[in-house]
DNA sequence: GACAAATTAGGACAATCGTCCTAATAAGAC
DNA sequence: GTCTTATTAGGACGATTGTCCTAATTTGTC
């Protein structure tokens, strides 16, 4: 049976190295003197540097599942727990501000090297999307519900980006803010205030 | 003196291959198959990879200059103006879908990189930038313009990275149909709504 | 035509990449 | 202890990378 401690160790390497220098600008060279094991030895453990890839993509989408979960218990309200998701983007501002989104460079880069684990790799996004849908019909939007949860992925995505680019967290701090208002914006609104009202409503159009 | 030509297929080659497939993932090979000119060539026009990067870099820097210059004069209001920034998402929909937003993917890739010609790059961002406040300002909005230019680049950056994820245009259009809804409400907005209102206002409290 | 300069082609280079192979070691069962 | 299995180290491999060098070719000038 394969040592799961030394597994473990290469995945988690390779997590971190491949969040902070990108997936292909990652050498098993890097992976080998962050674990302290031989380079030639790494394919007893997987067969390829995409299997490596695929190993760390499972291990982020179980953690995001237990993370979603988590929030599920901690906020009593669909609001709180919505709100629990905005504020990673504060509790990891370091990270974002350095390396950006871990989901959204991932994909971007994936999507660039025409990866055969695109796919997999997006389901972290779908993860997050059905989560928020879900708490946004318990919100009582059950109409608009995917469209403001992809709102708010649009948000946080844009918001890493850029707050990574200018490595300013000031920026950050004040998309956060606005979303923030914007969700509570969302609990008092009726469901249906698309039309041609002034524009300053939270709901989205859906079609 | 150089040849203008061949120089300047080499960085539309060069420029294209990179928004698709990434600075570092194409190779001198890839540019020389697509220029029909022989790999160890490069090094009469250019004397690095970076060196090529940097003309690609400032390529896009003077377009986007001229473009910014080019939406001053179409449109007549700040309003129509901020507009025409919107609907490059629209325009190039094809694109983003498939490959995410120009700039902030190579300003993702080279942060990763560590790249010497990320403060280059990243001024793309700053046109864009300084271009939507000085919009927001004449609209009357000098207060918190820059904050407002922050959130329409953040909006622009986060679809970006999710239409090209879920290769899906429709979540690309619904934003961009919110967008205009939340810049139409902009202008009649007094200018200083941030307090405690109910959240639904397009301002942004900027501290 | 001759001649100089600009431009190109094609290969050599050292380094690094992911991959694979084999011998040595560690661990566990009996 | 022995024997078998699990795990590791370290180097060889072919391919590819960016870079550099030199000979050939084109171009323009007289």
């Amino acid at each position: 049976m394969t040592d799961a401690t030394t597994r473990d160790h290469i995945i988690g390497a390779a997590d971190l190295l491949f969040y902070r220098q990108g997936f292909e600008h990652t050498s098993f060279a890097n992976i080998a003197e962050a674990v302290k094991i031989s380079r030639g030895n790494f394919y007893y453990h997987f067969k390829s540097k995409d299997d490596i890839l695929d190993a760390v993509i499972n291990v982020r989408l179980a953690n995001t599942r237990s993370m979603l979960k988590q929030w599920e218990i901690e906020g009593d309200t669909p609001q709180e727990r919505i709100l629990g998701f905005i504020n990673i983007l504060i509790a990891n501002r370091d990270d974002i501000t350095q390396y950006g989104c871990p989901v959204g460079t991932l994909c971007g880069e994936l999507a660039k090297l025409n990866h055969a684990s695109q796919s997999e790799a997006n389901k972290l996004f779908t993860l997050f999307r059905t989560w928020l849908r879900r708490q946004f019909v318990a919100l009582g939007r059950k109409a608009d519900a995917d469209a403001l949860a992809m709102h708010l992925l649009v948000r946080s995505q844009g918001v890493a980006t850029l707050a990574a680019a200018f490595r300013d967290e000031k920026c950050l701090r004040q998309e956060v803010r606005s979303m923030r208002d914007w969700l509570s914006s969302c609990t008092n609104d009726t469901q249906d205030t698309a039309g041609t009202a002034p524009g300053n409503s939270p709901s989205l159009r859906t079609h």
